[in-house]
DNA sequence: GCCAAAACATACCAACCGGTCTGTATTTAC
DNA sequence: GTAAATACAGACCGGTTGGTATGTTTTGGC
């Protein structure tokens, strides 16, 4: 694990914010190369392309993506036994980690790279539907186990619910950085909470 | 108006298709030129440049948007009295209209500029974020119209579920696109009818 | 200390980018 | 009918793009 880790990193977090900012084909290799200090040797030693850079970006992105969803389960699962106190905590987890976030603005890879999908081969857009459908999946289960325990006021499966809420984080996103107003994403995703909490919270609980 | 009109039209309304389907920087002139069957000369007798293409087109995108917008209003305010039931029926206007559209793919030119940002003026960028905000009070009016009306089980305010709305639907075009599933915004449209009936229908209505 | 592999550096390139220039049809006004 | 604007056509240009070729330096195993 020499320097070349660190230069990769390195290239690759710029890199992130970069393309968060202006977008992938807007974002140039010399503009990376600038941004991050090093040479176009140095990119070409790490990257065969930018297609590769593309590809093992987005891969880092949905891992650490990923590894918090996990951290956030965990705590959350050890500290609330009832399926409905475990999703409610889930949520305010990630509320918690977007306050904490400063600089750079937060914002989601995997919507970049879907409107800009015609830049990326089969191979990185399939990765980059499978890892929406997984982040979705996983508040799928959530609801499920919410849903196994008490009835929601109304017709709603679980599948539904976790789309709503991708959705609406997505499209969170979108209104916090036009208005340059962060907060967006941590009111909205209260906001939802208060829906949750009218589907089911309720008196009359199972078990 | 003579021919000109027609082919500046032509220009505007392939360049929105190429540009929700690859983002703003990755649509090249001469990929617009020729999806349209036009030459260099007759681009630049209509635009003066990329970015004068771009003013215009998102300009254009922002006037069809809230013409729709209106004819959905007035249609809805003449079949009910009720703001609440003013609301729902423009939310289903607004379903009835996605599942009228078959190609090209439904999506929001607003996101595209947001996530490539650095690309427009602040002229553009400005217009964006006025065009959002427009939109987030076409619906925050109509739901301060019921709140006025019924009291809401939950402490939302009508700026807060506008921007509900708002990002719910951006969120949905993010998610459609990847899994190429255009019903899934409908669905989410439906499921949010459902969050605000169980939010404000009740059997104690006042008035 | 030596050597090979890893980690850079830099000059260079063809293709493509947005944009200009000059020239030609086609309307339109009178 | 004609002149002037409008609406195109297409060759051309300098700069930037992603990418390569050929180096030099640094590091790690023995």
């Amino acid at each position: 694990m020499g320097q070349g880790q660190n230069t990769k990193e390195r290239i690759l977090k710029t890199t992130q914010r970069q393309v968060l900012e202006r977008g992938f084909s807007a974002t140039s290799l010399d503009n990376i190369i600038q941004a991050t200090g090093v040479t176009k040797g140095a990119f070409f030693h790490h990257f065969s392309s930018k297609a590769d850079l593309a590809e093992q970006l987005i891969e880092r992105f949905a891992e650490q993506d990923f590894a918090l969803f996990d951290e956030w389960d965990r705590r959350a699962e050890a500290l609330a036994d009832d399926p409905y106190q475990t999703l409610i905590l889930f949520l305010k987890f990630f509320e918690e980690w977007l306050d904490s976030l400063h600089q750079p603005f937060p914002g989601c890879l995997f919507a970049v790279y879907v409107y800009e999908n015609t830049l990326f081969d089969d191979n990185v857009n399939g990765f980059v539907r499978k890892s929406l459908e997984n982040w979705q999946k996983y508040y799928e289960r959530k609801f499920a186990a919410v849903i196994a325990v008490r009835k929601p006021k109304l017709d709603v499966s679980a599948s539904e619910l976790a789309e709503s809420i991708v959705s609406l984080l997505e499209g969170a996103f979108i209104l916090a950085r036009s208005g340059e107003q962060p907060e967006l994403i941590c009111r909205q995703s209260r906001l939802f909470r208060g829906y949750v909490k009218l589907l089911f919270d309720d008196e009359s609980v199972a078990a």
